[in-house]
DNA sequence: AAACATTGGGCAAAAGTTTACGCAGCTATT
DNA sequence: AATAGCTGCGTAAACTTTTGCCCAATGTTT
């Protein structure tokens, strides 16, 4: 059956008018008169005519699509970002090609080659675990095609990003430890060739010296960021001749981790060692004692990336330096490092 | 700078070949002698030649995009959906658009239209919660556009869909706390127009018919399934003349809160009172104790809905009858609903 | 009255690919 | 020797939209 779909020939037909003028009636474009421009939208609407987008963005070489290359799309932290970068993208009348890397480096190469196949107008990425080059990037660049990175960059390259301010969010999660009086605090740090590990870690140590507190190296424990890892990491920390009074963690996977092992062993949170995490996923507010953790806004990154693409697309050409966009983060503090009289202070509703 | 794309007109030029030539030697269409199907590969190489997808999906008439509609794309079940669809799409050579219909039938409506309008050759939907009628896929089956529902459906409609067993889901939760010797178990139901949350309720009150129990309404609560509604229904439960021992909710999240609530109380879970959870949520085993609960199979309900999708595009013309899938889901028993001596017992790595 | 500007809209090319059709030239069959 | 069939490839149309250019008609100015 499939009705045949009505292009903009058959209206012009039907009107008696050049294609090009039904054109430019429906765009609203050159001086074409009120009663042409009427007549075109009714018989539009009755025909139901509905533009052709491959037509048209053959014709203007845009296809009105962002892409999008995330190492996974499940997972509390991307899954959010995508929403905003959707929501952000429809409003402004794109759509959103989605791929996912698998954290593996090869796979990101080949997702950017296949959104420039499919003539994204834009490109935003989050990198993979094993990303440590650029080179699959320079076409990206030859091709002129605006591109924007979240999150997880590679240092050393003049790009446009959007990232979180790890660092303050390492330092302000170890200063709210340091003020509820713990004096010994271990970290849980993930890979250090990732920006934000690094810049966690980093404001982690800035909050130590600033304290005049020495950087233990035996108190940092280096990890991939799963819950097992926060399970042995804590039973390593445990057999330490003088054992931590608080972790902070780079992630609340690890952190539940070592919840874990800390109640299996009879101790006490936060009297006998404090727990902070990071990215405050939603079991944060589900485990017992609720789990102190860093907010990083997920969906306002989204956002916020979006409209930095859709800005430098409009400037295309232009080329502008490199912009970068630091989100602050946010401590939400709970019952895992607070000293007993207090109570939940920063509930965020989600 | 933007180096202009090498066209197949452009390599046929340099060959002294017709574009028609080199475009069936890329394809490896009709018969066109080896030795030119070489040359043209190897100068399509050479000059970095990528088809132009727009100008392809233009005269096919396909895009090679396949369109997905979800309530919203985070959180664990839609976000792992996404994934599955994704990988599977992906696989066959397809792109995925990605909307969120934010729960809100209207936002659905244009969702559908903008993808009937970027011309995807092929629709995955689950509805949102506001969705009550179909009128907005008429459209869909008039241009005669593949489409399959999963999960969450209308039902009185003969569509292709995948979708799990739910009634079978509430059968197992409920027949486990009976095996364990709990004798009154109530319920917390979802909205009961979606297909999910009645069979969940159908299965419940099978399983206790079966063990001669009678369906008490009283123990039966209707909610939004989120955490406050299991934190105020547990309330409401405990303050029953005949309290329940057992709850069996249709989500984990207002499981977790009647977990709240119980602990609250001083309560013991599972001793004083088993909970089984539904969705097996990621903090399902971050809990204290851990809570039992359905698995969905969530990726594998992406990659079964792509798979139908794409086999019916295959079929276009010859109209089979509407297909249904039903997968089954897995009980997790965990802590929260086994008696003291068990332990967990189907540990699902993720 | 002639020159000019403005308005409204048509013509045709262009975007890159696919494909039905056809045409040579050759081999094989009758 | 004539017909048939195959191979390898070219021609041209088609898909739909956009846009630079042009033209006619009307209105305005000198």
């Amino acid at each position: 059956m499939a009705k045949k779909r009505a292009s903009i020939t058959d209206l012009a037909e039907q009107l008696n008018i050049a294609a090009s003028t039904v054109s430019r009636a429906l765009n609203g474009h050159s001086a074409i008169s009120e009663a042409t421009t009427k007549r075109v939208l009714a018989l539009a609407k009755e025909l139901g005519y509905q533009p052709n987008n491959m037509a048209a963005g053959l014709r203007r070489g845009r296809s009105n699509m962002l892409g999008v290359v995330v190492p996974h799309i499940d997972g509390n932290f991307f899954s959010q970002v995508v929403k905003g970068i959707e929501a952000s993208a429809s409003k402004a009348g794109y759509h959103v090609l989605i791929c996912q890397s698998n954290e593996d480096v090869v796979h990101e190469r080949q997702n950017v080659e296949t959104l420039l196949n499919a003539q994204v107008d834009g490109i935003l990425v989050s990198l993979s675990r094993t990303t440590r080059e650029f080179k699959h990037f320079e076409k990206v660049r030859k091709r002129d095609v605006p591109i924007v990175f979240f999150d997880r960059i590679l240092e050393g390259y003049d790009v446009n990003a959007v990232v979180l301010d790890d660092r303050a969010g390492g330092y302000r999660a170890t200063k709210h430890l340091l003020t509820q009086g713990y004096q010994r605090i271990a970290h849980f740090a993930g890979p250090q060739h990732l920006n934000i590990y690094k810049h966690r870690r980093q404001g982690y140590e800035e909050a130590l010296r600033e304290h005049g507190l020495p950087v233990d190296e035996e108190l940092i424990l280096f990890c991939d960021m799963k819950m097992q890892d926060g399970i042995v990491g804590t039973k390593q920390l445990l057999a330490l001749p003088q054992p931590p009074d608080a972790i902070f963690s780079a992630s609340d996977f690890t952190a539940a981790g070592a919840l874990q092992v800390l109640k299996e062993r009879g101790l006490q949170v936060p009297a006998d060692m404090a727990l902070v995490g990071f990215s405050n996923e939603l079991f944060s507010r589900l485990t017992e004692p609720m789990l102190t953790s860093i907010d990083q806004h997920c969906e306002a990154m989204g956002h916020s990336a979006t409209r930095l693409l859709l800005q430098i697309m409009k400037e295309q050409g232009q080329h502008f330096a490199p912009r970068h966009i630091v989100l602050q983060p946010e401590l939400c503090m709970r019952a895992s490092s607070l000293h007993q009289h207090q109570v939940e202070l920063s509930y965020k509703k989600k």
